[in-house]
DNA sequence: AATCGTTCCTGATAGC
DNA sequence: TGCTATCAGGAACGAT
């Protein structure tokens, strides 16, 4: 499951390999896999590729990928038109979802679905859920992995794209550098409401990337309990709190993610975060902090593991 | 306006 | 063994 630290491992990866290469030719498995939208002379152009197959073949081939960049858990690939990468007239947003991620590499197709891979993808020595291939101009191979078909792809003009909600509704960056704790505070004072803190932690726009594996693991560090109510949190847990997800994400960064599931990097390899977590899918194990069983619950519809005994929901 | 439930999808697993 | 039912989950969307 794709949060901050997944994708920004699938981002820097992305930098390394694929800056300047060229987009010669492209291929997909499903009609609706890629929503278009850009302003044109007709006015703006809004579909799926279903019915807008040959415009997007036509404006995605020979252009450069000039940038990848991260913002929450979308993927961002700026495109340039010009040899010098600049100006930056396309975006392709990808949103990997549940079991969605990227491959780069050189293999080839054993058929529609599966794939031998000769080179890239080292622990994924067949593929079967590649739904989409950019075919770059040195050979290799820039492909979305997604087994539950939900990922997101997005392409159109960098304009058109940068104004859409699914950009701009987006919260802080949880790891930058400007983004203090006292604005940490303030952001989760600001997210009213009765909710709870697992709840508000994992509201995109509240902040940006994290999701359920790392909401659990940042409560228990923080000895928050996941249903406490959100403002009903102390100025010393909110500082807790914030301490813990920094701490937590940058480890999570450092290790290359979670790969409990799907989820591996371009070249196929695991995240080793798992090694390390303290609650997310250790339910009925010990707590490292004080040997009591890890317990599940849910919270609307979502699994949250806590230790009972450290994660007070009353002091 | 805020919050809840439903939906998308496939593979793993539980139960009979 | 082999079938069916249930579950996992991010976030858009519709309903309340």
């Amino acid at each position: 499951m794709p949060e901050l630290p997944e994708v920004q491992t699938i981002v820097d990866d992305l930098n390394k390999k694929i800056i300047g290469r060229r987009i010669i030719d492209v291929w997909f498995d499903a009609p609706k896999i890629i929503t278009i939208i850009f302003a044109d002379k007709r006015g703006l152009i809004r579909g799926t590729t279903r019915n807008f197959k040959k415009i997007f073949n036509d404006k995605i081939k020979g252009l450069k990928i000039a940038d990848v960049k991260r913002r929450g858990k979308n993927i961002l690939i700026y495109l340039a038109k010009t040899q010098n990468l600049t100006p930056k007239t396309y975006l392709l947003l990808i949103h990997q979802k549940l079991t969605g991620h990227l491959l780069c590499g050189k293999w080839q197709m054993a058929n529609r679905k599966a794939i031998s891979l000769i080179k890239g993808p080292l622990e994924e020595k067949v593929n079967n859920y590649i739904r989409l291939i950019f075919y770059l101009d040195n050979g290799w191979q820039l492909g979305l992995s997604d087994l539950r078909k939900f990922a997101k792809v997005l392409f159109g003009s960098k304009e058109e794209i940068e104004k859409l909600p699914d950009l701009v509704k987006i919260g802080p960056e949880p790891l930058d550098k400007s983004f203090k704790v006292g604005k940490f505070i303030e952001t989760l004072r600001q997210a009213q409401g009765k909710r709870k803190i697992k709840q508000v932690l994992m509201d995109q726009e509240v902040i940006a990337g994290i999701g359920n594996i790392y909401s659990d693991e940042i409560l228990w560090q923080a000895k928050i309990h996941p249903f406490k109510k959100a403002n009903e949190l102390t100025t010393n847990e909110l500082k807790s709190l914030y301490a813990a997800m920094r701490q937590i994400l940058k480890k999570a960064v450092k290790l290359r993610g979670t790969s409990t599931s799907d989820y591996r990097d371009t070249e196929g390899r695991s995240g080793v975060y798992a090694k390390v977590r303290y609650v997310y899918q250790r339910e009925g194990e010990k707590c490292y902090r004080c040997q009591a069983l890890i317990k599940r619950v849910k919270i609307g519809g979502r699994s949250s593991r806590f230790c009972p005994a450290c994660q007070r929901l009353k002091p």
